[in-house]
DNA sequence: TAGATTGTTAATCGATTAACAATC
DNA sequence: TAGATTGTTAATCGATTAACAATC
């Protein structure tokens, strides 16, 4: 099986996301000129991606939005639902939680983490909640893939390594701590906000720049 | 002034972070090798990133902290605090709300917006709360640079096209839509959970078949 | 069929890595 | 000074763009 570089599989998972969405308004079929421009990419671009898939049946009108949506879902193992969980059960954390049954069909929160035994007494949830010494454990128990990780920033490390050590191997990490990973089989994605702000910032002054520029 | 290419603005945002980190701890100086281990990249990029910087000192015992920070932060702007904005203050945009005060000296959340006039009058919250409609003339009054996007996926749009109205130039997006936007000196960071779980599944499953192929 | 659109090879572009002389 | 580390040029690597023949 081929290795597809990770900008492939990001622009085909916003690909996936888009299919969907057209998906839901009725739509049957969409050229990849249609697709680039929703994108932001070019055409080519979006062809080049899809010829990493298998079993893309397509012609001079497009492709077909199922088909499509299946041949990702099948290489990128969309079919099978995950498990995952989420550690930390903050305002943030808590949110996460309850949106849980919005969550599509690939993916099933399974289990709360916190490290404050009251809180998780006090919970109320349909998802069940464990203290943070059992993460390992119940990761492992459970077969959860990936975790949501909204605890303060000085636990964050030690949340991550008990996630690892209980088979983890995606953490979406809310916290501003840049996390030391070891296995180079764990994917970790940063989404902490005042980083976020900060890229953007620095987008927005180095692009006035360029417009002074020109 | 040279443009700088994105990959390069994110590591010096990374470093940013990291040489705070190391400031807190008291250390004096940092070498490219120590940076680059941390980031997950070579001591070669680190320097060639640093090059794009002015006024860096350094020599045979590494850099500065506070020197290369300084740099880093008069390069992007980061001395002059900016103004952001919450909007759709349901839980998750409410947390973000509340923890406003714990956001860096860069940037100060001056304000927060949502349809429900309702939700408006019984909020509790140090910061001022408006109904949606006044988002663009709001957002210029207080200089709004950079909003956080908390509403729900079909109201997502109509909400950035009135912060791109009220002059706002970043928007960070935790809505599943994907936004259009026509003006090309907005940026958007998209933190949609749902995407980055389906990314990070598709990562886990393609180092799944490299592994084996191996 | 004819028209539109894809698939794929080749060319360009840009970023990362390597290496080594310059510097503190 | 000597040692360590940077700064920068050149080489490699990979991804994007272009183009056009193949396809439905």
């Amino acid at each position: 099986m081929e290795k597809i570089p990770q900008p492939v599989i990001k622009r085909l998972c916003m690909i996936y996301q888009l299919l969907n969405e057209m998906f839901d308004k009725g739509h049957m079929t969409v050229s990849s000129s249609e697709l680039g421009t929703t994108l932001g990419v070019g055409s080519h671009n979006i062809r080049k991606d899809i010829s990493c898939l298998d079993g893309v049946k397509s012609g001079g009108s497009g492709y077909d939005i199922v088909n499509l949506k299946n041949a990702i879902a099948q290489k990128f193992g969309f079919e099978n639902q995950k498990a995952a969980c989420v550690v930390g059960l903050g305002r943030i954390g808590t949110a996460f939680l309850e949106h849980a049954h919005n969550i599509t069909s690939e993916f099933r929160i399974v289990a709360g983490f916190d490290s404050n035994t009251n809180r998780i007494e006090t919970i109320k949830t349909s998802v069940s909640v464990y203290p943070a010494y059992q993460i390992s454990e119940t990761a492992r128990r459970l077969n959860i893939q990936i975790a949501i990780l909204t605890v303060p920033n000085t636990a964050a490390q030690d949340a991550a390594n008990r996630l690892i050590d209980g088979g983890v191997k995606g953490i979406i990490n809310f916290t501003d701590t840049n996390l030391v990973i070891r296995k180079d089989d764990v994917f970790v994605k940063n989404m902490d906000v005042t980083g976020e702000m900060r890229m953007l910032s620095a987008l927005i002054r180095m692009d006035m720049n360029n417009s002074i520029t020109m």
